[in-house]
DNA sequence: CTGAAAGCGCTTACAG
DNA sequence: CTGAAAGCGCTTACAG
């Protein structure tokens, strides 16, 4: 564990000054091949480590991206994250996370963190509510930065905010729900006021509006739990609801798994229900699960490749920009009741009186 | 987006020198309260941003340190992740985080990258085989570094490990099965020969073999999809296996679903299965899923604490480490199958012939 | 208690 | 093509 070589170490090894040994770094064209090589031979021998912290103090552009998001434990975002995170790294970019857990305190803690640890650029999927000024710091830092997801501050030149189609993934969830005869579709889930929810439920409203059935919007956390308690809610409170419109796939999952306990059966002639997002779960469980499908991996790997060119190259990202979403059909919202193979047909259980 | 000011724009701001400057950045005691206060004055209002990689080129110690993971997007590695890197920030460390998807040669390339950025220290959950050196070049760089979940380099005095007890886990597991008059029990995931499986397997291959009972063994990836087809070789050739014990909750999770696509009653006189890890979902499905809890959120702070401790307290971990595990027994164990509130009796469907 | 100076490991003009 | 020098923004003895 004694002191580390530095440039100084490798240009006496190899007989050269240690600009040469920087230039070799940098692959500079103007080393002769021969010199090159001795240079490498030499760092190999000693074990060089480039250190980048005081390269950078002298250039700029840390090659460290930092990345904050307001809940890692939720599959859409851990995805979101990871395939962000992989992409920077193919491009020699090297990501600091922070989880915030929704909470606008952590938030601005974890940004001034981060700031001070000289991030080149920050991708932010904020909690709501800017606490502590976060965004403000990071413009006086003058530091490029995207919003993700959620758009929380309204200065989009600034902080220009991209994220999937939600409004179009509920319209097409919707009228998907529609076309399958539903005679009454509620919306679950989802913090009322938010952005994220507003835009979830505006296609939702709209495309029921259009056909002239009234709406009914159950708001709450977006998560498993919730989703659960709605199936008894819903079967008790509202037994007219043949269809629903999740916020998230967490409550759309929850809520599958709620009608399981309380018998209901689910997609055919039971409760159908799409989720929100498309995590690789929705495929996976029995009966699957419709989603509106987000294509978040690839999402991640856009914004990978758009802060770089922002970076790189001054590409400024427009103001605002949505990608296409898709919805994805399955057993939980198919007209027919899944089929089961090994068992040649199965009664449903009953729907709870 | 102009130059950032430096201590030396503070200094000059508040009319004292830069070395005062700086040890009101460190917090000496060995200024006068009255200055304290005008050089914190001063940088608050030109917007003074401290740069620790300047500072740490210096002294020492980045703040920083690496996370390096082998599949970040399987919720017990994600929980694992989050809850570490939250206390981390807590105590004022930033993490760099990097997925490797089981891969060795993106593993010792991220390594690579986190040492050139400085990081104070390394937590890696490794993936199998050490393709190239990663660990030697630890070595070399002389990095405190942990090695978490698996152990995968056998110096464990250089690089301590540390995992939940998944021998004791497997052990309660089995057991418990076994007092619940299961008949024949099945092991299945994990893939065959690495150090997880075997230890996860050991304690079912123990306790079968006190009771006089053959093992069956069905290896596979720890995936959800595996434990779906599982669930129909199972009921196809192996219809005399009454009780499972899984690789982890993923593969369980599989396993339900494709019992419930195949009709095959789950807990209760149906098929037992218990899961491994208790990520969150357990309880959130239903029937819900019993699992080996490792308590996963609490050993990511736990880690936490024992890396700051090297760190900051020249407190070196013991070689190797583990923690206490749990059974949580939920409804896919259980011996009477899961209540169905609200429907007041509900007749299982028929296992298939 | 505060200031002047050297140095951390690199890069960047600028000479040669 | 390569070397000597200055400087990036801090910290650290060392004087005063």
């Amino acid at each position: 564990m004694e002191r580390r070589p530095t440039i100084i170490d490798v240009a006496r090894k190899a007989g050269v000054s240690k600009s040469t040994v920087s230039l070799v770094l940098q692959n500079s064209p103007s080393v002769r091949e021969q010199t090159r090589q001795q240079v490498r031979d030499a760092m190999a021998e000693i074990g060089y480590v480039y250190n980048r912290a005081a390269a950078n103090l002298r250039s700029a552009g840390a090659g460290l991206i930092g990345l904050v998001i307001n809940d890692l434990r939720n599959p859409f975002f851990t995805e979101f994250a990871t395939s962000l995170q992989m992409a920077l790294s193919a491009r020699g970019f090297a990501t600091v996370v922070a989880n915030t857990d929704e909470d606008p305190r952590l938030q601005a803690q974890v940004i001034a963190a981060m700031i001070e640890h000289g991030v080149s650029a920050l991708i932010i999927s904020p909690a709501y509510a800017d606490g502590d000024g976060a965004f403000d710091a990071i413009a006086r830092a003058g530091i490029p930065t995207m919003q993700v997801l959620r758009k929380v501050d309204a200065r989009v030149e600034l902080f220009p905010f991209a994220a999937p189609d939600y409004l179009a993934g509920s319209r097409i969830a919707t009228a998907h729900l529609l076309d399958g005869k539903a005679r009454r579709i509620a919306f679950v889930g989802g913090l009322e006021g938010r952005s994220v929810t507003q835009e979830r439920m505006a296609g939702y409203l709209e495309v029921l509006k259009s056909a002239g059935m009234p709406p009914l919007t159950l708001f709450g956390r977006s998560s498993r739990s919730f989703g659960r308690d709605v199936a008894r809610r819903l079967a008790q409170e509202h037994p007219e609801v043949d269809a629903v419109v999740c916020f998230n796939d967490l409550v759309a999952l929850g809520l599958i798994a709620g009608c399981a306990e309380i018998g209901r059966p689910v997609g055919g002639a039971g409760l159908r229900v799409v989720g929100f997002d498309d995590i690789e779960e929705c495929s996976q469980i029995w009966p699957s699960l419709s989603s509106v499908r987000c294509g978040i991996a690839g999402f991640g790997e856009a914004i990978a490749a758009t802060i770089l060119g922002w970076l790189e190259d001054g590409r400024v990202p427009p103001p605002e920009s949505r990608t296409a979403v898709q919805l994805m059909i399955r057993d939980s919202s198919a007209l027919s009741p899944a089929p089961r193979p090994g068992s040649p047909r199965h009664a449903e259980p009953e729907v709870p009186s």
